[in-house]
DNA sequence: TTGTGGACCTGGGTGC
DNA sequence: TGCACCCAGGTCCACA
């Protein structure tokens, strides 16, 4: 599932291949990939065309093309989305949803999603706290790797919070760029349960949970990202290998890495959460 | 105002 | 073999 490292390996790809090419055309071939796109798919596809590239940019899980005239597209993957980049004629993917076609008749862009979550939209730019983005994510919080990201000021957000700690760091407007995966493996290496409230946290224990966070990220970036199946690929359409570092996510019965204890799973917000017993003890109660 | 829980969505996997 | 059901989870929205 793309989280900010795998959004990050798609951004930058993204940007060797398009950023400084005009669009010739854009299809849609699935509506609801423009479903955040009111004016709908001929307003969308008439907004790109004739228009270049001139910048990829990235905040949390969110991705934007920055567009010669001033404002931008912007894309998310949602659970399973993926931009290919692909030849020219070559045959399409079952689950196609937007094609783009580029007036140097080079290699098209392809969005491809199975379960339908991601999507685009044309958005303004607009500058909030000293940088611009688009304005449909204008209140969506800087992420880890972002340089003026303030780790100081996310702990106090944190902890004002009344919340069980994963649910704040699944909370793009707080940090953004955490998803399950890395929520689990942070909580894991900070040795803190899930479910700890966010108002019994110290700021020292705060600090190492983002800052875990930060480390996993990075070390996931670095391995390309995380993929478990077909449904997270580069813009090349390789997998990343950071799932064979993981601690925890999907490790379930497997010993700790730590202590040997059987990682368990529990249920958390119609999904799963991975700790271990021993070393992500339980919150007492109140 | 803030926190919580469910809907959305598809296809692979599993059990019967 | 075919069918029903479960599961994955990011975001949005209704409700308390």
């Amino acid at each position: 599932m793309p989280e900010l490292p795998e959004v990050e390996v798609v951004r930058h790809g993204v940007d060797v291949h398009v950023t400084g090419r005009l669009v010739r055309s854009v299809e849609v071939l699935h509506p609801r990939a423009i479903r955040r796109h009111l004016p709908g798919a001929s307003d969308f596809a008439g907004r790109l065309t004739g228009r270049r590239v001139t910048a990829m940019r990235r905040r949390g899980k969110y991705l934007w093309a920055e567009l010669s005239g001033g404002d931008a597209m912007l894309a998310h993957l949602g659970m399973s989305g993926q931009l290919l980049v692909q030849p020219e004629g070559a045959p399409d993917e079952k689950h196609l949803r937007v094609r783009f076609r580029f007036d140097d008749g080079g290699p098209e862009l392809r969005f491809v999603d199975q379960r339908t979550f991601g999507g685009f939209s044309m958005g303004e730019l607009v500058e909030v706290d000293g940088t611009v983005l688009p304005a449909p994510i204008a209140h969506i919080g800087r992420d880890p790797m972002d340089p003026r990201f303030d780790p100081a000021a996310a702990v106090r957000a944190l902890r004002r919070k009344r919340t069980e700690l994963k649910r704040a760091l699944l909370d793009q407007t707080l940090v953004s760029g955490i998803g399950n995966i890395y929520a689990d493996e942070a909580l894991w290496r900070a040795r803190v349960h899930w479910a700890k409230p966010t108002d019994r946290i110290g700021p020292a224990k705060a600090a190492e949970v983002l800052t875990a966070a930060t480390e996993v990220m990075t070390e996931a970036l670095g391995a390309g990202g995380t993929s478990f199946d077909a449904l997270y690929v580069n813009v090349n359409g390789q997998s990343g290998y950071f799932d064979r570092s993981l601690a925890v996510y999907g490790q379930e019965g497997r010993p700790c890495r730590r202590c040997g204890r059987p990682i368990r799973r529990e249920p958390f917000m119609n999904r799963s959460s991975f700790s271990c017993p021993r070393c992500q003890p339980r919150p007492t109660a109140r």
